[in-house]
DNA sequence: CGTCCCGCATGACAGATGTCATACGGGACG
DNA sequence: CGTCCCGTATGACATCTGTCATGCGGGACG
């Protein structure tokens, strides 16, 4: 999907792609910056495997990725476009905001990273810093993140344990990923041990609200 | 949280509450209904235990409310207001299309149900349509809150799958809510056979995505 | 090149979980 | 006043889950 609107707006006016997979608050936020003389939302998407292609048509200036999105993940699209187009600026915008979410995205090059639950403010405000080349995250979600440390999960530990996170039994685990039973648990007990929890629920628990499931 | 802002719009415009938590999406959904020269939002709230002392204060023909709010949920202020300000017209609007929480919205006494990946402009359209009588629901999603029929669950068990949900232990979940671990579990096994699942996480999955958590 | 650590795998064992039969008091409903 | 369902409880049993000791192969480092 994507939508044209590129009347209105001054000639200088910056243009904004949107991507977020709610067309109901896609919308109201398209309406939001539209209240702002000096930004102009020219593209919406509503799936991460529709960014890139986006940003190339409509000249974008700067991408707002969701990060819950069918098609690939916000912080995907933004490691395309940030190796795609280098002179565009990213704003990753989620409605969660785990530490591992924020450690992503600025590894997957994003120049600011918002929560849904800041002021509406913050949106434009964002857009205009990173245009002047600012950077823009939540100082207390940095401090999190750093303090939580990077993923302690192994890729395979992260694999089993997020094929177990909607209850999944060992057997259909060990099936499903081609391992023997016994692995399966090991894996799962490794993350048990590695998260400081004391079953596998817990530990999804855990990893989910760390963003590092 | 209230925010007044009664300047602007038409003398006959409909007043409208919003309650949604997340501050940029709430506001957002009020500059996007603040397009609409008949509709003016008059008051913005971030919890649930907010509104319906905000409806009374603010002389509100509509509330629109999330689902998923501290405090209190939607539909449960949305109960409220039916029995306080039984004139008002009640929009819920939510994030997830669960049959469970259509249903409990309209026992509730719900006007609307709107899901957020609808279409922005149903938003306006759902307002004047209430305030005109009507009652606007997804007709796919009224036939799945059919189809699948009430919840099932008894309190109690609801209760103790409620409490099983972020992977407390048998003997946690007996010692908080005073039963004895036996009991516990026949719960949990009562529950996991009706929903038709094999253990208590995918009895949560299945719960929580039909709305019956 | 040996050694050490890490990721990966397996199986044995103990403890947690799920099932079932059974029981009892209380409220609802015919 | 039976009957049925709910909430509560117990104990026995089978299965699932978590822990641990152990082993193998590969990369890092001295």
């Amino acid at each position: 999907m994507t939508t044209q609107n590129d009347t209105g707006g001054a000639a200088t006016a910056v243009r904004v792609l949107l991507a977020e997979d709610q067309s109901m608050v896609r919308e109201a936020l398209a309406a939001l910056l539209g209240l702002e003389p000096d930004i102009e939302v020219v593209a919406q998407v509503a799936r991460g495997d529709e960014v890139l292609a986006a940003a190339r048509a409509h000249a974008v200036d700067v991408a707002l990725l969701d990060i819950e999105m069918p098609g690939c993940t916000g912080i995907e699209a933004a490691a395309g476009l940030r190796s795609a187009l280098p002179e565009l600026k990213i704003v990753v915008l989620t409605t969660f905001g785990r530490p591992g979410y924020l450690r992503s995205a600025m590894e997957a090059g994003a120049d600011a990273f918002l929560v849904k639950d800041a002021p509406a403010a913050q949106l434009a405000a964002a857009v205009r810093k990173v245009l002047a080349g600012e950077r823009v995250i939540d100082p207390t979600l940095a401090a999190a993140a750093l303090a939580e440390g990077a993923n302690p999960l192994t890729d395979r530990e992260r694999e089993v344990l997020r094929a177990a996170s909607d209850g999944r039994t060992n057997a259909e685990l060990a099936r499903d990923l081609h391992l023997s039973q016994g692995t399966v648990r090991n894996y799962l007990s490794t993350a048990i041990q590695k998260l400081a929890v004391r079953n596998r629920a817990e530990a999804v628990t855990r990893a989910r609200e760390q963003g590092w499931l």
